[in-house]
DNA sequence: GACCGGATTGGC
DNA sequence: CCAATCCGGTCC
Protein backbone atom coordinates (compact mmCIF):
# COMPACT_ATOMS: atom_id res chain seq x y z
CA UNK A 1 0.00 0.00 0.00
CA UNK A 2 1.08 3.42 -0.86
CA UNK A 3 2.38 4.84 2.48
CA UNK A 4 1.06 8.66 3.58
CA UNK A 5 4.26 10.46 2.82
CA UNK A 6 3.64 9.74 -1.36
CA UNK A 7 0.16 11.85 -1.30
CA UNK A 8 1.93 15.10 -0.22
CA UNK A 9 4.77 15.36 -2.82
CA UNK A 10 4.14 17.62 -5.39
CA UNK A 11 0.46 16.67 -7.65
CA UNK A 12 1.97 16.66 -10.98
CA UNK A 13 4.34 14.06 -9.42
CA UNK A 14 1.91 12.29 -8.32
CA UNK A 15 0.15 12.26 -11.23
CA UNK A 16 2.26 10.82 -13.18
CA UNK A 17 3.57 8.32 -10.56
CA UNK A 18 0.13 7.16 -10.31
CA UNK A 19 -0.23 5.40 -13.59
CA UNK A 20 0.50 1.98 -13.31
CA UNK A 21 -0.61 1.74 -9.29
CA UNK A 22 -3.54 -0.39 -8.41
CA UNK A 23 -6.74 0.74 -7.17
CA UNK A 24 -8.37 -1.37 -4.89
CA UNK A 25 -11.96 -1.20 -3.69
CA UNK A 26 -12.77 -4.20 -1.01
CA UNK A 27 -16.23 -3.97 0.51
CA UNK A 28 -17.81 -6.45 2.22
CA UNK A 29 -16.02 -9.32 0.54
CA UNK A 30 -16.64 -7.66 -2.72
CA UNK A 31 -13.32 -7.09 -4.49
CA UNK A 32 -12.82 -4.76 -7.42
CA UNK A 33 -9.00 -3.61 -8.94
CA UNK A 34 -7.44 -2.08 -11.83
CA UNK A 35 -4.57 -0.52 -12.86
CA UNK A 36 -4.59 3.13 -13.03
CA UNK A 37 -3.80 4.11 -16.62
CA UNK A 38 -4.90 7.41 -17.29
CA UNK A 39 -4.98 10.41 -14.65
CA UNK A 40 -5.43 14.50 -14.66
CA UNK A 41 -4.07 16.82 -12.00
CA UNK A 42 -5.82 20.15 -11.01
CA UNK A 43 -3.76 22.02 -8.80
CA UNK A 44 -5.50 24.41 -6.41
CA UNK A 45 -6.55 28.49 -6.17
CA UNK A 46 -4.53 29.21 -9.25
CA UNK A 47 -5.28 26.25 -11.68
CA UNK A 48 -8.95 27.80 -13.00
CA UNK A 49 -10.19 23.96 -14.16
CA UNK A 50 -10.17 22.69 -10.59
CA UNK A 51 -13.14 22.80 -7.99
CA UNK A 52 -10.79 25.01 -5.47
CA UNK A 53 -10.11 27.61 -8.43
CA UNK A 54 -9.51 31.01 -7.27
CA UNK A 55 -9.99 29.47 -3.22
CA UNK A 56 -12.94 28.42 -3.09
CA UNK A 57 -14.03 26.63 -0.33
CA UNK A 58 -17.17 24.62 -0.09
CA UNK A 59 -18.99 22.10 1.36
CA UNK A 60 -18.64 19.86 -2.12
CA UNK A 61 -15.28 20.35 -2.75
CA UNK A 62 -14.11 20.27 1.00
CA UNK A 63 -11.77 17.46 1.03
CA UNK A 64 -9.51 18.75 -1.31
CA UNK A 65 -8.84 21.42 1.34
CA UNK A 66 -7.15 18.28 3.70
CA UNK A 67 -4.52 16.30 3.95
CA UNK A 68 -3.20 14.46 0.78
CA UNK A 69 -4.12 11.07 0.50
CA UNK A 70 -7.84 10.39 1.22
CA UNK A 71 -10.58 10.29 -1.23
CA UNK A 72 -12.52 13.40 -3.20
CA UNK A 73 -15.91 12.18 -5.26
CA UNK A 74 -18.29 14.94 -6.43
CA UNK A 75 -21.32 13.64 -8.33
CA UNK A 76 -22.21 15.55 -11.99
CA UNK A 77 -23.71 15.82 -15.14
CA UNK A 78 -27.23 15.06 -12.58
CA UNK A 79 -26.10 11.08 -13.29
CA UNK A 80 -22.03 10.23 -12.11
CA UNK A 81 -19.52 10.14 -10.13
CA UNK A 82 -15.97 11.41 -10.62
CA UNK A 83 -12.87 10.15 -7.90
CA UNK A 84 -9.81 11.73 -7.29
CA UNK A 85 -6.95 11.71 -4.90
CA UNK A 86 -6.47 14.71 -3.04
CA UNK A 87 -2.79 15.25 -2.85
CA UNK A 88 -0.21 17.96 -0.82
CA UNK A 89 -0.55 18.73 2.80
CA UNK A 90 -3.80 20.68 4.41
CA UNK A 91 -4.65 23.85 3.12
CA UNK A 92 -3.36 22.87 -0.53
CA UNK A 93 -6.52 22.05 -2.42
CA UNK A 94 -4.95 20.07 -4.97
CA UNK A 95 -5.78 16.58 -6.43
CA UNK A 96 -5.29 13.69 -9.26
CA UNK A 97 -8.61 12.60 -11.11
CA UNK A 98 -8.66 8.78 -11.90
CA UNK A 99 -9.71 8.96 -15.44
CA UNK A 100 -9.55 5.50 -16.26
CA UNK A 101 -8.31 1.77 -15.05
CA UNK A 102 -7.09 -1.57 -16.55
CA UNK A 103 -10.00 -3.96 -15.04
CA UNK A 104 -8.22 -6.85 -12.98
CA UNK A 105 -9.97 -7.99 -10.50
CA UNK A 106 -14.18 -8.48 -9.72
CA UNK A 107 -14.41 -8.34 -13.51
CA UNK A 108 -17.64 -10.21 -13.44
CA UNK A 109 -18.44 -7.91 -10.58
CA UNK A 110 -17.61 -4.33 -12.69
CA UNK A 111 -19.79 -6.34 -15.57
CA UNK A 112 -23.24 -6.27 -13.39
CA UNK A 113 -22.32 -2.64 -11.74
CA UNK A 114 -22.02 -1.56 -15.50
CA UNK A 115 -25.29 -3.61 -16.25
CA UNK A 116 -27.90 -1.26 -18.50
CA UNK A 117 -25.99 0.24 -21.12
CA UNK A 118 -25.20 -2.92 -23.37
CA UNK A 119 -22.41 -5.04 -23.96
CA UNK A 120 -18.77 -3.74 -22.89
CA UNK A 121 -15.11 -4.74 -23.58
CA UNK A 122 -13.49 -5.26 -20.51
CA UNK A 123 -11.57 -2.19 -21.13
CA UNK A 124 -14.49 -0.15 -21.64
CA UNK A 125 -15.92 -1.59 -18.18
CA UNK A 126 -13.58 1.37 -16.66
CA UNK A 127 -12.81 3.78 -19.23
CA UNK A 128 -13.96 7.14 -18.30
CA UNK A 129 -13.60 8.78 -14.50
CA UNK A 130 -18.11 8.18 -14.60
CA UNK A 131 -17.25 4.84 -15.77
CA UNK A 132 -14.26 4.16 -13.31
CA UNK A 133 -16.76 4.80 -10.11
CA UNK A 134 -19.50 2.98 -11.28
CA UNK A 135 -17.16 0.08 -12.02
CA UNK A 136 -15.66 0.42 -8.93
CA UNK A 137 -18.83 0.76 -6.57
CA UNK A 138 -17.55 4.51 -5.76
CA UNK A 139 -20.25 7.29 -4.69
CA UNK A 140 -20.58 9.99 -2.26
CA UNK A 141 -20.42 6.82 0.82
CA UNK A 142 -17.17 7.31 -0.02
CA UNK A 143 -16.04 10.97 -0.09
CA UNK A 144 -13.05 11.64 2.28
CA UNK A 145 -12.18 8.09 2.92
CA UNK A 146 -8.54 7.28 3.92
CA UNK A 147 -6.73 6.02 1.11
CA UNK A 148 -4.27 4.49 3.82
CA UNK A 149 -7.31 2.55 5.77
CA UNK A 150 -9.76 1.46 3.32
CA UNK A 151 -12.21 0.37 1.84
CA UNK A 152 -10.49 2.17 -0.56
CA UNK A 153 -6.59 1.58 -1.10
CA UNK A 154 -3.88 1.97 -3.39
CA UNK A 155 -1.33 -0.49 -4.20
CA UNK A 156 2.76 -0.26 -4.84
CA UNK A 157 3.55 -1.25 -8.79
CA UNK A 158 5.93 -1.29 -10.87
CA UNK A 159 5.95 2.37 -12.30
CA UNK A 160 5.26 2.86 -15.60
CA UNK A 161 8.75 4.67 -17.39
CA UNK A 162 8.67 8.46 -18.18
CA UNK A 163 8.84 7.22 -22.20
CA UNK A 164 5.50 5.58 -21.96
CA UNK A 165 3.80 8.71 -20.11
CA UNK A 166 2.24 10.63 -22.54
CA UNK A 167 1.28 14.34 -21.50
CA UNK A 168 -2.15 16.09 -23.05
CA UNK A 169 -4.60 18.34 -22.42
CA UNK A 170 -7.32 18.01 -19.35
CA UNK A 171 -10.69 17.20 -20.80
CA UNK A 172 -14.04 18.64 -20.54
CA UNK A 173 -12.58 22.16 -18.96
CA UNK A 174 -12.90 24.39 -22.09
CA UNK A 175 -14.28 26.89 -19.14
CA UNK A 176 -10.92 26.99 -18.01
CA UNK A 177 -9.54 29.43 -21.12
CA UNK A 178 -5.50 29.26 -20.98
CA UNK A 179 -5.29 26.74 -18.07
CA UNK A 180 -7.64 24.20 -20.49
CA UNK A 181 -3.92 24.29 -22.33
CA UNK A 182 -1.81 22.75 -19.83
CA UNK A 183 -0.37 19.75 -20.85
CA UNK A 184 -1.51 18.05 -17.30
CA UNK A 185 -3.42 14.83 -18.47
CA UNK A 186 -0.76 11.92 -18.45
CA UNK A 187 -1.59 8.25 -19.66
CA UNK A 188 -0.07 5.24 -20.28
CA UNK A 189 1.61 4.85 -24.18
CA UNK A 190 -1.18 2.78 -25.63
CA UNK A 191 -3.09 1.39 -23.20
CA UNK A 192 -6.40 0.22 -24.20
CA UNK A 193 -8.56 1.75 -21.77
CA UNK A 194 -7.31 5.21 -22.35
CA UNK A 195 -10.70 6.70 -22.59
CA UNK A 196 -9.64 9.45 -25.70
CA UNK A 197 -6.62 9.80 -27.43
CA UNK A 198 -4.32 12.52 -25.87
CA UNK A 199 -3.84 15.29 -28.03
C1' DG B 1 -35.47 30.93 -3.92
C1' DA B 2 -34.11 31.21 -8.89
C1' DC B 3 -31.08 30.19 -12.36
C1' DC B 4 -27.15 28.31 -14.71
C1' DG B 5 -24.18 24.87 -16.09
C1' DG B 6 -21.19 20.95 -15.17
C1' DA B 7 -13.49 17.51 -14.35
C1' DT B 8 -19.71 12.75 -18.51
C1' DT B 9 -21.76 9.31 -21.19
C1' DG B 10 -23.96 6.94 -24.83
C1' DG B 11 -27.07 7.04 -28.53
C1' DC B 12 -28.49 9.01 -33.09
C1' DC C 1 -24.95 16.51 -32.35
C1' DC C 2 -27.56 16.27 -28.12
C1' DA C 3 -30.48 14.62 -24.17
C1' DA C 4 -30.29 12.77 -19.61
C1' DT C 5 -30.77 14.37 -14.79
C1' DC C 6 -29.55 16.51 -10.22
C1' DC C 7 -26.86 19.35 -7.46
C1' DG C 8 -23.74 22.87 -6.29
C1' DG C 9 -22.47 27.58 -6.69
C1' DT C 10 -23.83 32.14 -7.14
C1' DC C 11 -26.49 35.93 -6.85
C1' DC C 12 -30.98 38.14 -5.94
Amino acid sequence: MLPPAFYLQPTLRVARLLLGKILVHRRRGAVTAGRIVEVEAYRGPDDRAAHTAGGRRTPRNEVMWGPGGRLYVYFTYGMHYCCNVVTRTAGSPEAVLVRALEPLVGIPLMRRRRAGGGAHTTDALTRGPGNVCRAMGIDRRVNGADLCAGPIVILQAPRVRPVDIVASTRIGVAYAGPDALLPWRFSVRGSTAVSRPPR
